[in-house]
RNA sequence: GGAGGGGUUCCCGAGUGGCCAAAGGGAUCAGACUGUAAAUCUGACGCGAAAGCUUCGGUGGUUCGAAUCCACCUCCCUCCA
């Protein structure tokens, strides 16, 4: 069964890297392997670029295997070095504690815990690093690593070379200790896989490494392809900045909206690499949308598939309802409860009382983060591109928001959904 | 410790005494076109409704006037020890 699951990776794209590519399938076919891929603590949340190791994970789970989520409570102390073109700043243990209970947390959606013989677990390398004494690392761990191999690493290399930019020990030093996790979960769990993104590969290969020497052991690695995007932008940026797995930081709503918004040129891809749906599917869903004119399907399947994954059912449904409402453009029909219904649902809002409001529109559409800046919203203004419960104002309006948010131009006397451009909604409730 | 090079608006990167809120590119936002796409074209892009205010690592000077000159401090890079 577990040749399958290779192909089926394969299939989709999923496979940049192996290391022990040759005995790999035989492996994964000879029973339930456990497997690890890490996830260190840089922020509070996860965000989509974690998603597709984290995904790996489930369909290694669903294939028999038994993986782990390594929360990295003691490599988020020091901080990866890999690829990254400088310096991090260290967060202090106790930020990234807090962080680590934020993301293991997360992570725990994602697997099953409860899957008998092949149950996940989430496992802390502080647990093992913490207790770790200076002199017993460096004699035991580091006389496993030569410099001059670390150095040769791609992933440091521009560091290395680059004008500008340095590396410090510490940092330097980040290959060891996670080298030092997989020997150690190797050891503790029987551990012969590990996976990640593909900028993990040097960080990998030497933990392999240092798991043959430390036990004599064979062990695997497979590391996922960089997600692209066909216009050569970053993937998982947004105007707002990363999209996070977490609802308090991007909304299901934001979320939803985010992969509606895949281009076509990615949307089939994206379909194999972050939904469970069978690639025969994704490829019929292709051939029908290019038989048809006019919107493509996948971007909605994606959406759909992803939301749920993440958020849920519930999420998914409130994300779709604020999307029908705004877009399907018939505002008319909210009713008073749809319209709390929205703000509940997380479609961005703000209350203010009328007496309280701002002397410019510039200044209250800001404050209420539809903008950057004033600026913006002169310009949406001078373009009638801000719109209250659909009828465009004008940079005329500017100075009288007391008329604009005027209690017959409200609907229902109060709700006043306002927006910038086509895609900026937000929800004023005046009272 | 020594020698040299550098820190400019989100990013890259021009700018060596006034014409500089600071070239150019990228990113971003808005408009047209569309499918809540792509490509393309247009406009905006330090803050402010405006008057005006605040920027060029930091502090203090020189000067009518400084991102540009001087002093000190700080951070980074390269080479030497």
């Amino acid at each position: 069964m577990s040749s399958a699951l290779l192909a089926d990776l394969r299939a989709r794209e999923l496979v940049f890297q192996v290391a022990g590519e040759d005995e790999l399938p035989a492996w994964l076919d000879g029973g339930s392997r456990t497997l690890y891929c890490g996830f260190d603590p840089t922020a509070d949340s996860l965000h989509i670029g974690h998603l597709v190791p984290l995904l790996m994970l489930r369909r290694f789970q669903q294939a028999g295997h038994r993986p782990l989520a390594l929360v990295g409570g003691a490599t988020g102390l020091i901080g990866d070095p890999s690829f990254k073109d400088q310096e991090r700043k260290l967060n202090t243990p106790e930020v990234v504690a807090s962080w680590v209970d934020k993301i293991r947390g997360q992570v725990s959606r994602f697997i099953d815990f409860d899957a008998g013989a092949n149950s996940a677990e989430v496992v802390n390398n502080l647990d093992w690093v913490a207790g770790l004494d200076v002199l017993a690392f460096l004699r035991d761990v580091g006389k496993h690593f030569s410099v001059n191999a670390m150095i040769q690493k791609e992933s440091v290399k521009q560091r290395l070379d680059r004008e500008g930019s340095g590396l410090s020990f510490t940092e330097f030093s980040y290959m060891i200790l996670q080298s030092y996790d997989y020997a150690e979960l190797n050891a503790r769990y029987d551990c012969s896989l590990q996976i990640g993104g593909s900028d993990q590969w040097g960080n990998i290969t030497g933990g392999i490494d240092l798991t043959r020497r430390m036990h004599g052991a064979k062990s695997f690695g497979l590391t996922v392809p960089l997600i692209t995007k066909s216009d050569g932008t970053k993937f998982g940026k947004t105007e707002s900045g990363a999209v996070w797995l977490d609802p308090a930081r991007t909304s299901p709503y934001a979320f939803y909206q985010f992969w509606l918004n895949t281009a076509d040129a990615d949307v089939y891809r994206f379909l194999k690499y972050f939904t469970f749906l069978e690639v025969a599917d994704i490829d019929e869903l292709e051939r029908a949308d290019a038989e048809r004119s006019g919107r493509p399907e996948a971007q909605l399947v994606l959406a759909t598939e992803v939301t749920r994954l993440v958020h849920g059912e519930e999420g998914l449904a409130a994300a779709q309802r604020i999307s029908a409402s705004l877009f399907s453009g018939d505002l008319a029909a909210l009713s008073e409860t749809d319209f709390a219904q929205l703000k509940q649902d997380g479609l961005p809002s703000s209350t203010v009382e009328r007496k309280a409001l701002p002397a410019t529109l510039t200044q209250m559409l800001t404050e209420a983060g539809m903008a950057n800046s004033g600026k913006q919203v002169k310009d949406a203004l001078g373009r009638n591109a801000v719109l209250v419960n659909g009828d465009a104002l004008s940079w005329e309006d500017n100075g009288s928001p007391v008329e604009v948010f005027a209690e017959d131009r409200g609907r229902y006397g109060r709700y006043y959904l306002t927006q910038l451009g086509k895609k900026k909604h937000h929800l004023f409730e005046l009272l």
